[in-house]
DNA sequence: TCAAAGGTAGGAAAATTTTCGTACGATAAA
DNA sequence: TTTATCGTACGAAAATTTTCCTACCTTTGA
């Protein structure tokens, strides 16, 4: 099922550290996005339980979540998705609109270069 | 400001077309996309319109909606922001992960190299 | 022992987004 | 002229997402 956005900040907490209790979680979510109530955060944890997208161990008091499918496998859904949507399923459109972006460093660039290089 | 899920179903049929009247995108969606009213579509629009992501030009009684940005802006945005929030901000992460991605078709992944290798 | 701190559960409110009924004006065709 | 058609405006309902209050249980430390 689709992460709403609030959904996806909690994913992103969970595949960068790991499975986490509802309390490392809104810590981290108050660090490094913005304030939020422990009760809100709970909530919104049970709720992707509920729905499947992160699995809990109830083993402990303090309940640990973990994402229930791979980052990658999450990730590339929302890419393609992505792709769909905004560039008729073209991943070379969007390739094309990145090196237009000026977002888009230099590095970040060269390290794309790079990388195909290698592929070959 | 940002365009919800369902503004940008309609800035793309105004992306796709030109400016149009609200009949136009209306029935456009419903070929395209999913059923949905016309009230419903003039609604959104007019929202839209007063939110500043489209203009209006209400000479004729049939009012005619065009984007308020240029169609690469809007899109830049839109992927910064989904570069910032899925890869940290990293495009070259995104690109690996389009190349191992099995939605990915080999002639996308070609034609992104070809045109990486015009770059040089 | 017992109060304080910290945990889950659940419901309801709030905020946001989406949908559509309906009123009413303009246009066109009989 | 008059009626059917097609347009906009507006408000409110519905659906979804987000937030948080409160009750109650467990653990911990004074």
């Amino acid at each position: 099922m689709e992460p709403t956005k609030s959904e996806l900040e909690i994913l992103q907490v969970l595949w960068q550290h790991g499975p986490s209790t509802v309390r490392f979680v809104n810590d981290k979510l108050n660090e490094e996005k913005r304030a939020v109530q422990y009760s809100s955060t709970l909530k919104l944890m049970q709720i992707m339980a509920e729905k499947g997208i992160v699995k809990r161990d109830e083993t402990s008091m303090k309940h640990v979540y973990s994402p229930a499918e791979e980052e990658d496998k999450t990730k590339n859904v929302l890419l393609k998705k992505f792709v769909d949507t905004m560039y008729k399923g073209s991943a070379s459109s969007l390739v094309m609109q990145l090196f237009g972006n000026k977002y888009s460093s230099q590095e970040d660039l060269q390290e794309i270069r790079d990388f195909l290089k290698k592929l070959d």
